[in-house]
DNA sequence: TGCCAAAACGGAACAACGTTCCGTATATAG
DNA sequence: CTATATACGGAACGTTGTTCCGTTTTGGCA
């Protein structure tokens, strides 16, 4: 993840093996092709996206925690802007990853919405697809580097959510 | 452009340079990169496809001519597939081939409308970009070998130009 | 504790790729 | 016709993903 990060996805494998303390060969047998690896750093930011919809809500109020999660969530596609071309590549092993996406971060997101509407913060007809989706578009559409519009209208979709929010139905 | 079709823009360069009766020395002195090559590919298919538009309007009537050169185009798309992840690899030496597309098909669409708008069988109202685009995206949604489909499509938008047709201006 | 099978490891070795290089063949000018 | 310049072909280089095998570490049994 870190070489990924750095040297963007593209790099060799064995620069990967060196930053992580081991020869090629352990790579190898972990990862049988170099596609796994990318695939299993991906599973991996999208669990711990997912996860922090949990760990959010434990802490904060729950528009709090809506909030908080969709600016994580920009965080996420922004860290992974250069997958993306990967993804559209062609390999095959990537197919089964944009079905693993919704499979993690719909119901993530559905848990916050859901106690956001319960405890009146938000309105209650938002689908979690949707929302995802327009994220996606929203730091899709801004510049590389400049993700504090992002941020801003993401925080502004938020806002959104609350203002046709009615007591508890 | 014949190995490109047949084993996709990642053939070797040795596959080509055999296929075209040369050494890959040979190749590399016209084409120094191999995005060299794809990119002299593609803008010669552009090319192609914009001067179709001029040959197709001597021989068949506006509007005629402006439904076969839309099939023409939804073939070019079709198969420009394999390329369209390349381009948005990130490597700069396609950069330029966006504006490229643009300068060329624009034109070659907009004469074919202006004739068409001016012997009254379509609508004037009609901006070559927002055509162009439409395509793009009527034949980027059809599955992979299903362009009949897109062919459909398309066609029912060349009928939608001429509905509101009207007398010239 | 001491030993041995089994698993994990590391990195040299392989094949394929893009790219460079240079000896040879072809064309062109005088 | 010769000399120079240009174009050519393919061997050779460096880098990639991947495989292979000798060595080390592990973990259970006497």
């Amino acid at each position: 993840m870190a070489v990924f990060s750095c040297s963007g996805v593209e790099a060799p494998v064995r620069e990967i093996a060196d930053k992580a303390g081991v020869g090629v060969g352990t790579l190898y047998r972990h990862f049988p092709q170099r596609v796994d690896l990318v695939v299993a750093v991906f599973r991996n930011e999208i669990d711990a996206c997912a996860d922090a919809a949990p760990a959010l809500a434990a802490v904060h109020s729950p528009s709090e925690a809506l909030g908080l999660w969709m600016q994580r969530y920009v965080d996420f596609l922004n860290a992974k802007r250069g997958l993306a071309a990967a993804l559209h590549s062609g390999n095959p092993a990537f197919d089964p990853l944009p079905a693993y996406f919704c499979e993690r971060l719909r119901p993530a997101l559905r848990s916050l919405l859901d106690a956001a509407a319960g405890a009146g913060e938000i309105r209650g007809d938002i689908d979690p697809d949707d929302l995802l989706e327009a994220v996606g578009g929203l730091s899709r559409s801004a510049p590389n580097g400049d993700l504090t519009q992002a941020r801003r209208m993401v925080s502004l979709l938020v806002d959104g959510l609350r203002y046709g929010a009615g007591p508890k139905a």
